[in-house]
DNA sequence: ATCCTATTCTACCGGCCGTTCAAATAGATA
DNA sequence: TATCTATTTGAACGGCCGGTAGAATAGGAT
């Protein structure tokens, strides 16, 4: 945390690596790839809308934790909304990404609701921009860009339910309202978000694997072709 | 709707009843009990928060609301902090008022759990102050008020907790992290009341009976019924 | 050394916010 | 009717916000 004074002009070799940790110093050289000083605003952006908001957070206090001034922000964004709009999209390529990653022919759709599940838990816990979508109420954008944000969402969504539509044919999941089901699980992650502390006694990935236990264990089948063994009633 | 100039003086015999739905009227008669104009306060002021959120809901909008100059309502309230804590506390006792309505002689821990689990949706999905201990973060909160509301919440946590530890004692619900389960539960249902809307396709109680399977359907024992036997070694 | 332009800064705007206080008012009381 | 007090109001406050205009500057190119 020591902020002594930095008359750098040329950057380190090792820059690169130092930049994932401290965004601002992506600001230290002038001239630098736009998209460079564009992930280091949203990155950090990102950290203050999760911490304190995004209303709470204002642009002066981004720029002095970027330590430029206010007006440089938007050299590289329009406007505020535009910086939490970018979040949510990376957040929702990354989610999008887990669920093109299930292969349709690799196992039950049980299997692979299991699977995404555990993934997007592990999303919203452990990646920034995937707890923007997760934490971040989108009312607080303007009408037409939550349009947007909200379509992309439901693209999730929609895949979600057709998964577990899908293992309702197959026979791995039980009868259920894949609507409800997917709501649920997305809930209960995204609540998750709100109280997980990496420095917390449970690890993401614990996490993940009871939540997938708990939010999937209840759509197992009562009775099916597809059981191993299951106890006769 | 139609706000033609009333210029009543006297409440009408009703004025009870319609004070439920249009609680400005609680302001229409000066000489009044300082509960009713509180409850009236809070009553709007609930559900402009839970519309628009809490930072933008202004003070000046919610005297708008209730036909009354923004002043009025700090003869009520020391402050804005003070309407959402009461808030709060008002949603939180009816949440606690549910739980302490369970009877611990009657039924399996994991049949009280389905009777809570069922009865905090409602109170989530219809009670506009049930809504807002799911719905509005209260981080918004000063620090030391905040430290109060978490109690509160803890409480409801800690009964959760146990009702499945017991659970787990009396053979009911399966082996499984209770701090993990009650955040799932709560995280599911607190997601479900910012999509619920009444006048959507799924009524409350559909909602409810289905997370209520959904939620503990996972939590089944997986062999055995009733088992007095503690943890096998 | 000079220019050129991409980048950043200084200084400021209008607007809305939560809150306060003294003055006005309504309505119960006598 | 006159009085008294609980309520309500008008007017204003300091402060911070998102955003902008235009001058300054850094640093690559020549």
């Amino acid at each position: 945390m020591g902020d002594g004074a930095l008359p750098l002009k040329k950057v380190k070799p090792n820059a690169e690596k130092r930049q994932a940790d401290e965004p601002w110093k992506a600001f230290q050289v002038r001239h630098r790839s736009m998209e460079v000083k564009r992930d280091a605003v949203m990155k950090t952006a990102a950290h203050l809308f999760l911490e304190h908001g995004y209303q709470k957070t204002s642009m002066s206090l981004l720029a002095a934790r970027l330590k430029v001034t206010k007006p440089a922000l938007y050299y590289y964004f329009r406007n505020k909304e535009e910086i939490l709009v970018e979040c949510y999209r990376s957040g929702i390529a990354e989610i999008e990404g887990s669920l093109g990653r299930l292969n349709p022919d690799a196992g039950s759709a049980m299997a692979r609701l299991k699977i995404y599940v555990h993934e997007y838990a592990t999303v919203v816990l452990t990646h920034e921009f995937g707890r923007c979508v997760a934490m971040i109420d989108d009312s607080e954008l303007s009408a037409q860009t939550r349009r947007g944000v909200r379509n992309l969402k439901r693209k999730i969504d929609a895949s979600v339910r057709s998964l577990v539509a899908d293992g309702m044919l197959d026979g791995s999941i039980a009868m259920c309202n894949p609507k409800l089901v997917s709501f649920a699980i997305a809930g209960a992650i995204n609540w998750a978000g709100t109280w997980y502390k990496p420095s917390g006694e449970l690890s993401s990935g614990q996490i993940a694997q009871a939540f997938t236990d708990i939010l999937t264990g209840g759509l197992r089948p009562k009775s099916s072709k597809t059981r191993k063994r299951t106890i006769p009633s």
